[in-house]
DNA sequence: ACCTGAACACCGTTCAAGT
DNA sequence: ACCTGAACACCGTTCAAGT
């Protein structure tokens, strides 16, 4: 009895991400995530129950990769802050980040995320009822428009014209929300 | 030599399109949809030149099924209409939808919608690289919240409160375009 | 012309066995 | 405790063979 772990739970985490920025979503398979490691298919699964899992591991990482806002910031601020955040995970992890849009994650990562968008529009003067609709809807034009990105789907047009893209974005929310502090 | 064909490309398209619908994206697989069709796996490849192929074949079914709109209407009622009609694709085809924000679509299927879009875009008066970047932040909006809500991202909330979500959208949306014609 | 059987390399997953 | 080998049902795909 007794033998040292070769590999554990995040270290699969992080392979399995890479594979996928490298090679897409459709490669990572067990057998390719365990190869990286220098371990069989089999050994993955003392440490994740099934794939399934190990993909939902996988939006854990990426929802833990957006920063948490300042909370000296302005609630707009704070907001940009967080979109940014988002479009800087996607960046990274392009070939992972479309399992945001299609695992919906209930996880704690995702519920903190949730709760810093609902402060902020907590203090823009929303209503309750009117906050989660407008976390709602930043959220999946914001997810939207970086998971299009992810995918190539802008992948005619150059840097410099997603960029302008991605800030006329955030303009165009800014403007269905009160009138930000003024500092 | 002859033989009379039992199936062909477009029953093969609809048949993976209903697998997808019932059993999500994941089910579609050559040997499942040849089974529906009552035929072997290798009987496709005849119609469709490899799995791509196929999905590719599915997002332009999906499009197909987008109607153009009425030519008489103004242009804001036709974007309008175009987003009831592409979230009415999603409801009927919420398993296959996904597909049309992870395969950037260069079919013909897929310019007849722009085209449409960047008509009624012209006529709000915005000049053509206005015209461009309005159509690419008005689709992924409603492509993020539509394959959203077909992901089951919402699935917590009411349809009712879903309904109000997406009118709300549309709000928002015609808030940053000019000011509609008045008719 | 159209479909099938056999074959190949590869999936996810299980379970008993090795250290 | 942790990993592996062998096994199973299932992938996508090719190619020669049947009608």
């Amino acid at each position: 009895m007794g033998r040292t772990a070769q590999i554990d739970r995040s270290a699969i985490l992080r392979t399995a991400l890479d594979v996928a920025d490298e090679h897409g979503l459709a490669a990572v398979t067990m057998n390719a995530v365990a190869k990286r490691l220098e371990v069989t298919a089999m050994a993955l699964y003392r440490h994740v129950t099934d794939k399934a899992d190990l993909l939902d591991g996988m939006v854990e990482a990426l929802l833990t990769g957006i920063p948490t806002p300042e909370p000296g910031l302005a609630w707009n601020d704070r907001l940009t802050a967080m979109a940014g955040g988002i479009r800087a995970v996607a960046t990274a992890h392009p070939g992972a980040f479309p399992l945001l849009l299609t695992r919906p994650a209930a996880t704690s990562a995702a519920l903190e995320i949730r709760e810093s968008a609902y402060r902020a529009l907590r203090e823009a003067g929303l209503g309750q009822d009117a906050v989660e609709r407008a976390e709602r809807l930043l959220s999946t034009a914001i997810l939207g428009f970086v998971a299009s990105e992810a995918a190539g789907r802008f992948r005619n047009h150059g840097q410099a014209t997603i960029d302008e893209d991605f800030a006329e974005l955030l303009r165009w929310l800014q403007r269905v929300l009160p009138d930000p502090p003024t500092g």
